[in-house]
Order: structure tokens, then C-alpha cells, then sequence
DNA sequence: GTGACGTTGTGACCTTTATCACACCATTAT
DNA sequence: ATAATGGTGTGATAAAGGTCACAACGTCAC
């Protein structure tokens, strides 16, 4: 009855050529795994826990991008480049372990490994697709678009499936979610209380359960894109 | 004394490889190269002439990307994907020549050629930084914010310095440059207004002069990111 | 020249969103 | 049990941005 409706598809085999090699590092939460201006000479696959991408800029407010959970890629951005630093900080949100790959090892790896590098270059072009999308939805819909894509993905990333209605299996505060749309708190907060008025959502134990998500997507003038180009990971 | 500021950092490697194959088409002013939707089985370098990427969202409203000239790769979001249709359209600015490179050929091409397909890797990291940039201009610091940083980004990629300003050497209409930032023409032709005012700018036989591009970037907390990553295509 | 067309500039008005302020929970620590 | 903490819910108000309307200006075709 329960069921994940997210699927990842990046194929098996570039995480299995990935995780095999060099070590597996454990990081708390509230913990950053890596901040902006660092140092980008890893790349990271989680194991475990979730870990969340995102921008502070100079002025203290922050945007987030992704959040991430075991089989996702992260501190990809900066590969190939000479003087990379990280864009982005990457803060642990549960207790995670994530594998540790070496740039330079992967980058050696890649000229080698024909069969890697492909498959490395396929989720490559899949996660483009999907920051364009995010995007887009953000920057045309105004804040409540932002809102409801942010939802939609949330609920195809993180959303278990029951009878009447799917639960976002992830606790997210009324400012976190800000974060993802580049709003305030209090907005964020005024728009869930219209969607709960409306019915289109409820809460259940600080978890949102959407419950009509096809009002989210007609808002937005959702195309219904592939699940894997509409997530948040 | 005039001199392009723009520096394409894609190895003029990759862009050999590339343009040595298949065919050169031409296409004239206001066509589109390709549009959303559409098999996505191709890739094109342009040789000459300049080409825009937008989103159009059923709504009819415009989100513009890129603007793209000598040298640019466009059409390879959908690489590797195999059900893949664009997701973008790519309109004629200027009547262009195309090198056009068959979607199977490349692919054909990346896993023999191991060069070519770290080079293409290279260029794919960091147009995806040049995007996450972007991302977070347009969202972070509202409307003046997108504006301001597609400004900045015109005068990275086609401004050209004079000894006491840049000239953006590029025709544009207050509507194209609103479709880039998600506003009005109407909002953009009054902050234009307020920049004329401040002396920040200045028209030129409908060509945008920027007389104070460290004021841009203060108003939108520019970091000073590398100049490849700020740019327009 | 004249009209058609596309663009710019701007005022008026309205909607959306941000900001400030504060009450109201929960939960946790003491 | 009480206080401290961190989150939520909401009103009041202000700022930002969108929409409509229309005048003014260039350029081009004829």
C-alpha cells in the first residue's frame, strides 16, 4: 500500500562504477558537506540520509536547489574545471554517509572508461533538462507557481502514494520551503493556508498530503514532463 | 580600440571535431531552427549570425535563455535521451549558418573519441554552472535583480569596451529584454528610464551604452564570478 | 508626403508580495 | 510546572510589479 513514486533513473551501473571506489564518509546533521568557495575536487554519492543543495547570497538570504537522498550525485557542478570552487553548499539535513569520489580519479576514470563516461554524460544532460524546467516554472509563474512546482516536485521526489492521496514523507518548515521559491516565510505560509481552504492539501504530523494534485499542475500549466525531469533531486 | 570583452572558453578542439561532420545549413531571419516539441536528434554550431533559445509557456509568455553566435552549441539538452523532443525553441535573430550534427553520429563519436568526449563533458559542466547562475540572479533579486544581471551578462558576451564605456553591440527591444527577466516591457522600459537617469546607461542608435557596470553588480551582490560563467549564451 | 506599423515612454490603477508586529502553539530543558 | 525555543498563523501596511490606456516617435512602403 505504501510506495515510493519516485524513480531514479540513472542507470545502475555509473552508481555502482562510482560507489566502488575510494571510501564512504559519514556526516552529521546540521553539518555542511561541503560549502561554497571550497575547494570542488569531490564528487559525492549518498548512501544514506538526505542532504540539501543550496546558495546563500552575500545578503544572508538563501535559495534552495535540491534535496537529496541515497543514489543521488551531488558536487558535480565544478568537473573539468581547473580553478573550480563549489557555487554551492551542501548541508546535511539527516544524519548521512555519503561515497567519495575523487575528481581527479574521476576524471581518469572517464578517459578510460568508455562505458562511464557515457552514462556519466546521459545523467549529465537529464539534470540540465531538469534545472531548466525548475527554472522556468519559477520565473514565470510568480511566487505561487514557484510554490505549487516546488510541491508537485516534492511530491513526485518524496511522495508515497496511498489510496486518496499522497504524503510528501519529509518534514519541511514554512521557511525552508521559502527557500526553494525565493519567498518569505509568511507568504509561503498564507499560500498553504489557501490550499488547505481549498482542500487541495492537509497537514498530518508536520507532513504536507496533497490531495488533489492535479490543481497544483493546471495552475502552473504543468505539461506533464517526464516524473524524472519534475522532481527536486 | 574596439575590441569583443566575450571569450568562448570551449576548446576550439571540440568545436573542430564537431563542425569536420556532417552538414552546413542555412536559415534565414525569424525562422526557427528548431521548436519545443519537435524530434530532438540534432545538435548545431553556429558558424555565423545570432540565434535566441526561450521557453514559451502554453500562456503564450516568453522566458528567453540564451543569445547565441559563432561558436555556440545549442540544441543539446536532449542528448542521450532517447524518447527526447525539445524542450526549447531556437528563433533567427539574424539569418545564420549552422553546422548540424546528427544526435546518433555524435553519440557514435563520443564513445570512440575519448577527447572529444571529455571536451564535451568540459563544456557541459560549465554551461551548467552558467545556468545555476543565472538561476539564482533571476530568482534571488527580484525583477530589478533579473534585469540587472542580464545586463551584466550582455555585456559579457557582446559588449564592446570603449574608452569610457561598453557599447552592447546588439539590437534589442524592451520586450526581448523583458522576456529574459520574466516582467513587463513596461517594467523594464521604466527601470531602463531610472538607470538613463542615474547615468548608468545611455542609448545609442538603439543600442544599450553602459557607463557604470560596477553599479549593475553592486545592486544584485555580483560576486565577481568568472566572466565565462556570467554570460548571456 | 501619408499612412501603417512597431516601438517607446508614462500615468493611473490594481494585484501580488514583502515586511513588521505580535499572538499562539508545541516541544524541550530546567 | 515553568520558561525558553522555534515554529505557525494572521493582521496591517508598504513596496514592487502587472495591466490598461494612450500619446509620441521612427521607419518603411507606396
Amino acid at each position: 500500500m505504501v510506495k515510493q513514486l519516485s524513480k531514479h533513473s540513472i542507470s545502475e551501473n555509473l552508481k555502482e562504477l562510482l560507489s566502488s571506489v575510494d571510501h564512504v564518509q559519514k556526516i552529521e546533521k546540521n553539518r555542511f558537506l561541503f560549502q561554497e568557495g571550497e575547494d570542488a575536487d569531490q564528487m559525492f554519492i549518498i548512501q544514506s540520509g538526505r542532504i540539501q543543495i543550496s546558495k546563500i547570497s552575500p545578503d544572508g538570504r538563501e535559495l534552495s536547489l535540491r534535496i537529496c537522498q541515497k543514489g543521488d550525485i551531488i558536487g558535480e557542478l565544478t568537473l573539468f574545471t581547473d580553478d573550480a570552487t563549489y557555487l554551492l553548499n551542501a548541508k546535511v539535513m539527516e544524519d548521512a554517509e555519503v561515497a567519495v569520489i575523487k575528481k581527479d580519479y574521476l576524471e581518469r576514470e572517464l578517459l578510460t572508461n568508455t562505458e562511464l563516461a557515457f552514462e556519466f554524460m546521459k545523467w549529465m544532460s537529464e539534470h540540465f533538462r531538469k534545472t531548466q524546467t525548475k527554472f522556468r516554472d519559477l520565473v514565470l509563474h510568480g511566487k505561487k507557481g514557484a510554490l505549487y512546482s516546488t510541491l508537485i516536485r516534492l511530491t513526485n521526489s518524496y511522495g508515497v502514494k496511498r489510496p486518496d492521496d499522497i504524503l510528501i514523507d519529509i518534514v519541511l518548515t514554512n521557511q525552508e520551503l521559502a527557500n526553494f521559491c525565493g519567498t518569505s516565510r509568511e507568504s509561503v505560509n498564507r499560500m498553504l493556508s489557501d490550499l488547505k481552504r481549498k482542500e487541495v492539501l492537509e497537514m498530518e504530523k508536520n507532513k504536507i498530503v496533497v490531495k488533489d494534485l492535479q490543481y497544483l499542475k493546471d495552475e502552473i500549466n504543468c505539461e506533464n514532463c517526464p516524473i524524472v525531469l519534475c522532481s527536486i533531486d
